[in-house]
DNA sequence: TAATCGTGGAT
DNA sequence: TATCCAAGATT
C-alpha cells in the first residue's frame, strides 16, 4: 500500500489565504437568500437546488419552494407530485426526488433533525461529497470541504494545478488541500468565500486578477497562466435524436404520459414521445397510434423547435392528431388532460415547448 | 472511468 | 451559431 504524496500548502501561506480571503468575503458577499440564517433545512435545499444550477435560477425557485415548504417537516409530509411541481423548470428532476426522499427518511429515523456527522448525512439520497461538506460547515460550522467546481478552478489557479478536474481522483486531491486551508473557528463562511471568489473573481474566462484579493499568493497570477486552468478534458457533443411529440385530442381533451420512474425526466408528465429515423415521419406517427389502439383522424404537423439537453439534442416534430376510437385500457402511464389542468401537472421545459403550439 | 441527468446564460 | 458550463450525484 503506497502512499499518496499530497501537495503540501505552505503555512505562511495559508495564513495569508485564510486572511485575505475571509476579509474581503465579509466586504463582498452578496446578500442571498439562504444567507439569512443557518437553518440546516434550509441550507440543505439550497445546495441541491445550486447543483449545477446558476445563482440567478436558483433564487426565485428558493424562494418559492421555502415559502411552499417552511419547514423539514412540510417537505416531508407533501405529495410528491406538489414536490416536484415546485421544481419544475429547474431540471435535473431527480435531485428532487432524492430531497423529497431523504427528507422523509431524516424526518422518520432522525427527529426531523438534519443529521450533523459525515457518515450520517452522506448516506442521504443525492447527498455527496460537496453537499454534505457544505452542510456540515455552513450550518453546524463543522471543518469539512466543500469542493465545487468554483473551489477546483480557484485552488488550480491558486497553486498551479494542472490536475484535469473533471476526474473524480482531482477532487479528492483538492480536498486534501481544503482541509489544510480551512480555518477552524469559520470553516462555512470560508467555503462559501472561495466559491464566492470563484464566482465573483476568479472566473472560468477573464479573471478579474486585479481585484483579487490573493493575487499575491497566485502562482498561476505570477507565471501568467490563469487563462490556462484549470485543465479539463472537452465534453462529448449532445446526440443528435429524432424525435416525434404527438397532440392527440378528443374534444377538449388530450393524452398525456407520465414518463417512467427512470431515466430522462423520470416522473415529469409530457406528450407521448417517440424517437423516429426521419423528420415529420407520419408513417411513424400512425405506427405508434395503431400499437396502443388508437384510431386517429385529421392528422398532420402542428409545429417543430428543437430542445438540447447537457446530452441530447432534440429535433422534434409536434404532430396532432384527433382520436376517433380507442382500445380500452390505454396504456397505464396516459391520461386525458383538459386545458385547466396544464398548470397543475409537472412538465418539463421540453414539453411546455410543445404545449405553447396548443394553449 | 465515463455516461447520464436539464436548463439557460455568457462568450 | 457553437461551445462552454453553473454551489454535482449516481451508476
Amino acid at each position: 500500500m503506497g502512499k499518496k504524496d499530497h501537495l503540501t500548502i505552505d503555512k505562511e501561506v495559508v495564513q495569508v489565504i485564510g486572511r485575505e480571503l475571509l476579509d474581503w468575503y465579509y466586504r463582498n458577499r452578496r446578500d442571498l437568500p439562504w444567507r439569512k440564517n443557518q437553518d440546516p433545512y434550509k441550507i440543505w435545499v439550497s445546495e441541491i437546488m445550486l447543483q449545477q444550477t446558476r445563482v440567478d435560477t436558483v433564487i426565485p425557485y428558493f424562494q418559492r419552494f421555502i415559502e411552499q415548504f417552511p419547514t423539514l417537516d412540510d417537505l416531508a409530509q407533501a405529495p410528491e407530485e406538489q414536490v416536484i411541481k415546485a421544481w419544475e423548470g429547474l431540471g435535473y428532476y431527480s435531485r428532487v426526488k432524492n430531497l423529497h426522499a431523504a427528507v422523509k427518511e431524516v424526518s422518520a429515523k432522525y427527529g426531523s433533525q438534519v443529521p450533523d456527522d459525515l457518515e450520517t448525512i452522506s448516506k442521504l439520497k443525492g447527498v455527496g461529497p460537496y453537499t454534505a461538506g457544505a452542510i456540515l460547515s455552513i450550518a453546524f460550522n463543522k471543518k469539512a470541504p466543500a469542493v465545487d467546481g468554483n473551489v477546483m478552478r480557484v485552488f488550480s489557479r491558486l497553486f498551479a494545478l494542472t490536475d484535469d478536474i473533471a476526474l473524480a481522483s482531482t477532487r479528492k486531491k483538492m480536498e486534501h488541500i481544503a482541509l489544510q486551508v480551512i480555518p477552524n473557528n469559520v470553516p462555512g463562511d470560508f467555503n462559501q468565500a472561495l466559491m464566492e471568489l470563484g464566482a465573483l473573481i476568479c472566473t472560468p474566462s477573464s479573471p478579474q486578477c486585479l481585484f483579487c484579493p490573493l493575487r499575491s499568493v497566485c502562482n498561476a497570477y505570477a507565471e501568467g497562466i490563469e487563462e490556462e486552468l484549470p485543465r479539463k478534458k472537452k465534453a462529448k457533443p449532445p446526440k443528435q435524436m429524432k424525435m416525434v411529440m404527438l397532440w392527440l385530442s378528443q374534444g377538449q381533451r388530450a393524452l398525456i404520459e407520465k414518463r417512467p420512474d427512470e431515466g430522462l425526466l423520470a416522473g415529469m408528465w409530457g406528450l407521448p414521445t417517440i424517437q423516429v429515423a426521419e423528420e415529420e415521419s407520419m408513417q411513424e406517427a400512425h405506427l405508434f397510434c395503431d400499437k396502443n389502439g388508437l384510431n386517429v383522424t385529421n392528422i398532420k404537423v402542428a409545429g417543430k423547435f428543437e430542445h438540447i439537453f447537457s446530452h441530447q439534442h432534440w429535433k422534434v416534430t409536434v404532430i396532432q392528431g384527433e382520436v376517433s376510437e380507442w382500445a380500452s385500457p390505454l396504456p397505464s402511464s396516459w391520461s386525458w388532460m383538459t386545458a385547466d389542468q396544464v398548470n397543475e401537472k409537472p412538465f418539463s421545459n421540453v414539453y411546455r415547448k410543445a404545449l405553447q403550439l396548443f394553449i
